[in-house]
DNA sequence: ATTCTCATATATCGGCCCTATATAGACACG
DNA sequence: CGTGTCTATATAGGGCCGATATATGAGAAT
């Protein structure tokens, strides 16, 4: 799926600038399931345009560049709904972490806690932002909310749970650094 | 983190060929967590003998091409360990599925039907997939692989306790379609 | 017997997308 | 009064995916 047709979707929600939508993916209710960035927002608004999907007007504005205000033809919305009627491709998930865990048996045990830590605390941290409900939410966006509050909270359970089974197979830390440190402190 | 880097991780389990590496993102054990194509990979394959962080032996075969076996170096070792000492990406989440949720109201139910079906169906085959203990597999991928189980298994549960919510806000089939199904039947 | 599909194996092209950067004024904070 | 943050658009560079090309052998289907 493109980001044409992500850029659509936000459109559903209301009429928005390029850069309203870029929030929608930062910090918006998208954020936690897709992605796009000005890199391929601007452009795709600029297609989509073009090619009658959307419709463009420019907001002038005193000492400021125009803001480009972006809404949704019938076309658009024709479109967008074509595609939620075509095969949708799986998730995908790309975790840094798992990759690392991988090799685990090659890190220093200290660096294996601190990974876990800080993942444990991104996502508790998810998990809390999600736990709150919005009553401008959506009942779509607030299943989405539920959904991933549900999984990030399996996580958590399941690193705290867990953690020990790599933190084990991590190698002692290295003598002359944790000396080292010690050393420094005394 | 780069496709090289990547590399580098799947050529510690073994020295292996490009073709080798590429099925470990498309089938082993790193699909789950991890992508890579062709596309990437022979060029970071080049790249990383180039700079001396593989070696790569052709193999001869009679009427094929050769095989290129690349194995790390202890420079390859290094430059992965000090990529697992820097900070990691925070994982990325992709998901069409959640995308079309968010326009269940914009969507006939049987098509949102249709799409929970299929998406738990693909969770549950990942559930199984995943439940399988191989005695092949590291501690690491033994982590890895009890996390994708308790995340998907999670999922598979909220879909099956919550997809009344989304099912409910879809809009009935329309009666035109329902009608010209049921008159085909008749 | 023959055809078709799948698996092995390497490699590249086109196009999409992300990262970083440039520009520029408003406003707040110290 | 500088520094940073927010609003707002836009592009260049480079990385990556998807599709395709090339060869051949094995096994299944017809």
């Amino acid at each position: 799926m493109q980001v044409t047709t992500l850029c659509l979707g936000a459109l559903v929600f209301g009429e928005a600038t390029g850069y309203e939508i870029n929030k929608m993916f930062e910090d918006g209710p998208f954020s936690h399931f897709l992605d796009a960035s000005y890199g391929s927002i601007y452009p795709a608004l600029t297609r989509l345009t073009d090619e009658g999907l959307v419709t463009c007007k420019a907001e002038q504005q005193e000492r400021r560049p125009d803001k480009k205000i972006y809404a949704l033809t019938d076309k658009g919305r024709q479109s967008l709904s074509e595609a939620l009627h075509t095969p949708l491709a799986e998730d995908k998930f790309r975790s840094e972490f798992l990759f690392a865990v991988l090799f685990a048996h090659l890190l220093p045990r200290s660096r294996v806690v601190e990974l876990v830590d800080q993942r444990l605390a991104a996502m508790k941290a998810k998990t809390e932002e999600l736990a709150a409900k919005d009553p401008g939410d959506t009942p779509g966006m607030d299943f989405a909310r539920l959904y991933g509050h549900a999984v990030y909270s399996a996580s958590v359970s399941f690193l705290e749970n867990n953690r020990h089974l790599i933190e084990d197979i991590a190698v002692d830390d290295k003598p002359q650094e944790a000396s080292r440190e010690v050393h420094t402190h005394v």
